[in-house]
DNA sequence: AGGTGTGAACACTTTCACAGCA
DNA sequence: TGCTGTGAAAGTGTTCACACCT
């Protein structure tokens, strides 16, 4: 629909988003400024971001709460469900599975998966623990659009290849491993010990990093 | 120490010392172009990356690995033990402190701090759970150089702010908030809620994320 | 021959500056 | 007047291509 949006400009997209949902005067209007403070980028970032899919502001006065909202909501793909199954349930998967900003964004966990016999069967909230040896039926019957990875980086390879063989085509990948997809499928990776690693290089040299 | 070094370039850094790091022959060498297959990128910006830092691969030959990785460990400033005081004892938290991916390439959780007085006095491996109120005197006594915020998102910038004050120079934040900091301390936000929407846009959009 | 190190070309992103609309 | 939308300029990061070393 749109081309060439960097993934800068998607990261700072979320981030209006989550400014706006908690401004002041959730009826009012906020300037490309506004937002560039709370954001920490200048207003004329915000403006060409913003410019990618239209022109919803006013001049002489700024955006309109409740409607840029809702435009990048719709950007976002956020004005609807998303069925997310979860492989692992480890600690992170635990961590993962518990934290409420998910849900309340429209990412539903509708699936849990492990290898560990003692864990298959157990309850999650309203989801049952199933063997990853089932998933394709379990992606199946739950239609499952998004996988968050939660499992060792040896094992993650292997059963990313599966899922997508499955359908799947958006990979959030927490296994320290380079994993490898196809052109067509959307992959990130979470990987906390790259961010300190980053620290500790700013740290260890001159001040220039953030 | 050395200028101008890109955040995309430090990622990379890490990423191909993981990737040193379980290379067959842990006594051989490696090229820019094997590197490069590993980590998703090119020849090229293997050697421009590794340029930065002066020139210490052999022509014809490629990098000797434990030269290269020694280097890199260098580089990144993990050479060393760093010092790391969590602040939110809740579920994140704790996975992040069960995570064994920390210790093992040099970050020490020295620290744990909560505001939950039912938390207080736990004991946690080989720390005790200290109330968030004596930040200052633990930071000294621990002599914590690297803070992990896991606290809700309300409470993390006077937190920062203290913490920045008593000396903290790296935060990593994962509270879904926009710490500001000054430009004197290294900030990294891990936000994986930011991620998912990554996902979702490029799931709504045309094919060209990744 | 094989593979590094690097200037120059290229591509992408951010910032500037201002025309134009409310 | 105030603030958006946007071409053009500046800045940054990546790729190319090749001289040079072993």
């Amino acid at each position: 629909m749109y081309r060439k949006v960097s993934d800068s400009t998607v990261r700072r997209l979320s981030l209006y988003l989550r400014i706006l949902e908690d401004v002041e005067d959730p009826r009012g209007t906020v300037s490309s400024e506004d937002l560039a403070d709370q954001a920490g980028t200048t207003a004329a970032q915000v403006r060409k971001d913003l410019s990618l899919f239209g022109s919803f502001g006013k001049r002489g006065l700024g955006y309109l709460v409740p409607e840029l909202s809702g435009r990048l909501r719709q950007i976002l793909g956020l004005d609807r469900e998303w069925r997310v199954a979860l492989v692992g349930a480890g600690r992170i998967g635990a961590a993962l599975f518990e934290y409420p900003g998910f849900r309340s964004r429209g990412f539903e966990i509708v699936a849990v998966l492990d290898h560990d016999p003692a864990k298959i069967g157990e309850r999650w909230g309203n989801v049952t623990i199933e063997d990853v040896a089932h998933m394709e039926e379990v992606f199946a019957e739950t239609a499952t659009q998004i996988l968050i990875m939660a499992v060792p980086a040896r094992a993650v390879q292997e059963l990313v290849d599966r899922a997508v063989a499955a359908g799947v085509r958006a990979v959030l990948n927490f296994a320290p491993a380079q994993v490898k997809v196809s052109q067509d499928v959307a992959l990130k990776d979470v990987n906390v010990v790259m961010e300190l690693e980053a620290l500790s290089f700013t740290l260890s040299q001159g001040r220039e990093g953030r």
